[in-house]
DNA sequence: CCCCCCCC
């Protein structure tokens, strides 16, 4: 069986070195065809056969094509000179790049095995273009490609007006590039068994479609689908095929993209939620996984995974989790939803896996990382919104709907005193205000009994401060308690009893810092509507984290 | 010829 290693391409790279009409501007021989150039077989103006090659795109449009596979077949000398008028290829005026426009419908094919003839007259160029058009198709239907299976679906039904049937899909990449392979129903019975994920087969004879972008990520214009002269092989031989190529987005940018884009990231698994079994809106049962995901931008963003990936998903150790293929969500500003189509890969042997867990174990582990998602109204597991006092005004967080959460380093100016302790319910679990029956019982509404006793809870407004603004907090009872170092039965007990120790405790704790987890929420009462914050939780500075958080930002600032 | 992809 004659195999050509290629995809589509080869065909362009056929038209810019034979034609008359199209010069690329970059060729580079791929190491192995070196000789060519150290025994002067190439030199300009001879006529070559590209059998294949891979092309690349330089920032600022131009091509590179790098032949892997070249045959000289006339020497420069036998050529005598320029041979018609070549121009520049200019961006998106060839159909046969792998990134242009569509085909139109084909001219007749001529023979892959014949050379690409010139024709003469003005309309040349389109006329070209049709013939490629053309080779492209054959190249379809005539070509084996030798190419891994990097990704396979499962098999799916469907039924709509149009009929029903079956249907299941692979992506397959070469050396050339990649491209999405759908097979129907007879082709699900014959191929689908066969193909294993990450195998390298031979595949041939497949029809061309155009792709629909919205749909997948992959790097070409092009689908292939399998019909009844399909053939598909496994390769033993398979050592030099690459495996999956990913184009991965820096998390940061995934601001800048259209939602619903689907995208390709890589990122140290942060932080991993437990499993939870979700409704859908179809009745459906299905597991569903949040993860934090951080890269070297120091941006983390919400990915949520489905299904046995989401119940198999061992975040221990903080593993790199490279996805192509994953869904681009508005939710909570910016978020990643995995796709049945999506490949998961766990520490994957990638240079930029390496290169994140290098920078991970060095310095990024002390980052808390500023996250493209907003979680609103998230208990305690969301990622950590950090803000300053004045971003909170100027943000107006606590507007929307749900309460918003953030949080803060701040600076204890001021706590009053005056009814920060009230006496709660005694029996465990109600924290409720007791009212003094004077006769030595105090009555709990909620649990709508006398008891003999209180206990004392605090309930603390504060004043605290960062560098851009400050703002009065209310802490109840286990931030108090950090805020003021000591427990609420002994402040109340000192209370009662030396009021000079109790005032000692809120001297000793003024001016500590903290970092403070806070929900913000406007509320009105009287028609007059204000912002109430509460701190959820309390806690000492980190200063070896919060120092690198401000080395980061002050890298960001300095970038801009 | 599918293209469903979930929930907050």
């Amino acid at each position: 069986m004659a195999v050509f290693r290629c995809l589509c391409l080869c065909v362009m790279f056929l038209s810019c070195l034979s034609d008359f009409f199209l010069l690329c501007a970059a060729f580079m021989l791929s190491t192995q065809l070196n000789y060519l150039a150290e025994q002067n077989e190439v030199a300009p103006n001879c006529v070559c056969l590209v059998k294949r090659s891979v092309t690349n795109v330089l920032k600022d449009g131009r091509p590179v094509v790098i032949i892997l596979d070249m045959e000289v077949v006339k020497p420069a000398d036998q050529v005598g000179g320029k041979i018609g008028d070549p121009t520049p290829y200019v961006e998106g005026e060839q159909v046969l790049y792998c990134q242009s426009k569509a085909p139109q419908p084909a001219a007749p094919a001529p023979s892959a095995a014949r050379p690409l003839q010139p024709q003469n007259g003005g309309d040349g160029k389109e006329h070209l273009l049709e013939i490629l058009d053309g080779y492209l198709h054959e190249l379809f239907t005539c070509y084996t490609f030798r190419a891994r299976v990097t990704n396979k679906s499962a098999i799916r039904t469907w039924s709509n007006s149009r009929g029903d049937g079956k249907l299941f899909s692979m992506e397959i990449v070469d050396e050339s590039g990649e491209i999405r392979v759908t097979g129907f129903n007879q082709e699900v019975d014959k191929f689908y068994s066969l193909i294993e994920q990450g195998k390298v087969y031979y595949i041939s004879k497949g029809s061309l479609k155009i792709a629909n972008k919205q749909f997948t990520s992959l790097k070409n214009d092009y689908e292939m689908t399998l019909n009844g002269d399909s053939s598909i092989i496994p390769c033993d031989d398979s050592q030099d095929v690459p495996m999956v190529q990913c184009d991965f987005v820096f998390i940061a940018d995934l601001e800048a993209r259209d939602k619903d884009a689907i995208v390709d990231v890589i990122g140290v698994c942060k932080s991993v939620e437990d499993v939870t079994r979700i409704t859908t809106k179809n009745s459906r049962e299905v597991s569903k996984r949040n993860i934090q995901l951080m890269d070297m931008s120091g941006k983390t963003i919400q990915v949520t995974m489905w299904g046995k990936e989401a119940e198999t998903f061992d975040g221990t150790g903080q593993p790199i989790l490279a996805i192509k293929g994953a869904r681009l969500s508005d939710f909570g500003g910016r978020s990643l939803s995995t796709l049945y189509s999506s490949t998961l890969m766990i520490n994957p042997d990638m240079p930029e896996a390496y290169k994140l867990r290098g920078w991970y174990d060095k310095e990024g582990h002390a980052l808390d990382g500023q996250s493209m998602t907003e979680m609103r109204g998230g208990g305690g597991s969301g990622p950590t919104n950090w803000k300053t006092l004045a971003d909170v005004k100027n943000e107006h967080l606590g507007h929307g709907d749900k309460a918003d959460y953030f949080t803060c380093v701040g600076t204890i100016v001021y706590m009053r005193k005056e009814n920060c302790l009230y006496q709660a319910c005694s029996s465990k679990d109600c924290n409720k205000k007791v009212v003094d029956q004077q006769n030595g019982m105090y009555r709990c509404e909620k649990c709508d009994k006398e008891f003999p006793d209180f206990k004392y809870r605090l309930m603390l407004s504060a004043n605290i401060a960062d560098f851009s603004d400050n703002q009065w907090v209310t802490c109840f009872q286990d931030s108090a308690e950090t805020l003021l170092g000591q427990k609420a039965d002994y402040i109340g007990q000192l209370k009662d009893s030396n009021e000079a120790a109790f005032d000692e405790i809120f001297q000793h704790a003024n001016f500590n810092t903290f970092v403070f987890r806070n929900r913000v929420k406007l509320e009105t009462y009287n028609d007059e509507s204000r912002i109430k914050v509460t701190v959820v939780e309390a806690k000492p500075v980190d200063h070896k984290e919060y120092s690198k958080r401000l080395i980061m930002n002050i890298r960001k600032t300095a970038a801009q």
